[in-house]
DNA sequence: TTTGCACTGTTAAATGAATAACAAAATGGA
DNA sequence: TCCATTTTGTTATTCATTTAACAGTGCAAA
């Protein structure tokens, strides 16, 4: 019920919360308490319209005149997007850009943990790497399994990326984030997201070329 | 008028187009020299109506029996989204993930080159950093103008963005890509893409979550 | 030949997302 | 007390994008 409730809010609206929330703890930081519409659209780009929407629908209500109280809405957004007991998060491929994630992401985020990183270079395998422990790739079952690991974050070469998704999804890997040039292909119950760099970069340089 | 027909092709065909190039350049490089429009869907994850519909709007024909030209295809996208004369970037923060972008982008794409960094640390302005000359933040008016650099890539920590990205537009940069997880500001005239790492993590999280 | 098949290319319809429009409520000041 | 202002919450409309429908075409096999 509830769960069908959460089901229908678009796509981008769970983007923006999770941006929302990133916004709202800056503002918190800085220690203010409330936050109108209007404000939280201009840190994204947005209109206020749309973030009333978007609040709307995930059923949040703001006071007239004082707008959102920012640390309600931080908890509710939590409560909205996050797992309640965490989630844990495993990197595979953990050269340049598998050791500048792990470093990033350290301490970001309460429910969502990187805790184990895989390669297939021996110097890495059995160490700790950006003090993340690197196992063998061919531990991936074993450990995915034991630990809970459901979402994968691939940064392994571009040539290696069919073959470990394939690894990654058969011991259990339900989301994975793949970050290779490579498109790879998952079975319908894994979620899947691509990001290319390249694509972004190239889109910059389109529009900037446009515009002249 | 030219430039009139490439206006309207829509933002997300814009950004599929950098994603077939890449698909089709791995054909190519397989030995392939022509390809259907369903074989380029589902390397996508997308269907094969979408791809003819994408080709159609940059006005290419492609073979009834035979698919696409893959290599005149890539020729063709080519023309269309990368400026003739190429296009030079700056980064802007050489750390981590300044680092990897430069490794990871060298010898990428012809017409796409990183020239130059920059850092407000001693130990990197004035040195070179993975290979690209790191100049010191202050001489970025003087370098931009000089080499003619339109687009940056902005990987200085989260709370320099803002003042990094008004020297980079006070310089002429055009294009802003964003890295950094705090949003930034800039006039009308200057693109802006933000790319925020956690927002796709938790993306995926939430996915992965939902459909338990 | 002719028929069936596997494609492309294009127009039409449906879906999804953003924007606009506006009613309702709280506040502070006239 | 009441009015103007400011902001929220919601429905209606517009805009963008995807998907569906289908006509057209060339080839291969009968
Ligand atoms: N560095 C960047 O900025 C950047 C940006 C965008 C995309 N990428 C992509 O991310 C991926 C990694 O980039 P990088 O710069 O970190 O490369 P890298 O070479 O530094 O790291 C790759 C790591 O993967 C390991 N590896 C190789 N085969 C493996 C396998 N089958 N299973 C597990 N681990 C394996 C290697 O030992 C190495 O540690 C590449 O596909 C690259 O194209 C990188
Ligand atoms: N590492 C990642 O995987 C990752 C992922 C997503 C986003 N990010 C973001 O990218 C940014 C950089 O991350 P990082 O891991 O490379 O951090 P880092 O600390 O390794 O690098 C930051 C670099 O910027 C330089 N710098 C500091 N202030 C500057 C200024 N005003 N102008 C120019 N240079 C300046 C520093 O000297 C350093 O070299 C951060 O905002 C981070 O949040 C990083």
């Amino acid at each position: 019920m509830e769960d069908r409730f959460f089901k229908n809010i678009p796509h981008r609206t769970i983007e923006r919360l999770s941006q929302y929330r990133r916004a709202l703890q800056i503002y918190s930081d800085k220690g203010k308490t409330s936050i109108f519409s209007h404000q939280i659209a201009a840190l994204l780009h947005i209109t206020a319209v749309q973030v009333r929407r978007d609040l709307m629908l995930i059923g949040y209500s703001g006071s007239l005149r004082k707008g959102y109280d920012i640390n309600d809405l931080i908890t509710l957004i939590g409560e909205l997007i996050d797992s309640p007991d965490g989630q844990k998060v495993a990197i595979f491929g953990m050269g340049d850009l598998g050791r500048a994630i792990i470093n990033y992401f350290r301490g970001k985020r309460e429910k969502l943990k990187i805790v184990a990183g895989f390669d297939t270079n021996p110097e890495k395998a059995n160490h700790e790497v950006a003090g993340i422990h690197c196992y063998p790739l061919e531990k991936t079952a074993e450990i995915i399994g034991k630990e809970g690991i459901k979402i994968g974050i691939l940064t392994v070469p571009g040539d290696q990326a069919d073959e470990t998704v394939r690894i990654m999804v058969e011991a259990g890997i339900k989301g994975v984030l793949n970050y290779t040039p490579t498109p790879v292909e998952v079975p319908d119950d894994v979620y899947l997201e691509e990001y290319n760099m390249i694509s972004s970069i190239e889109k910059v340089a389109f529009y900037v070329k446009e515009r002249q």
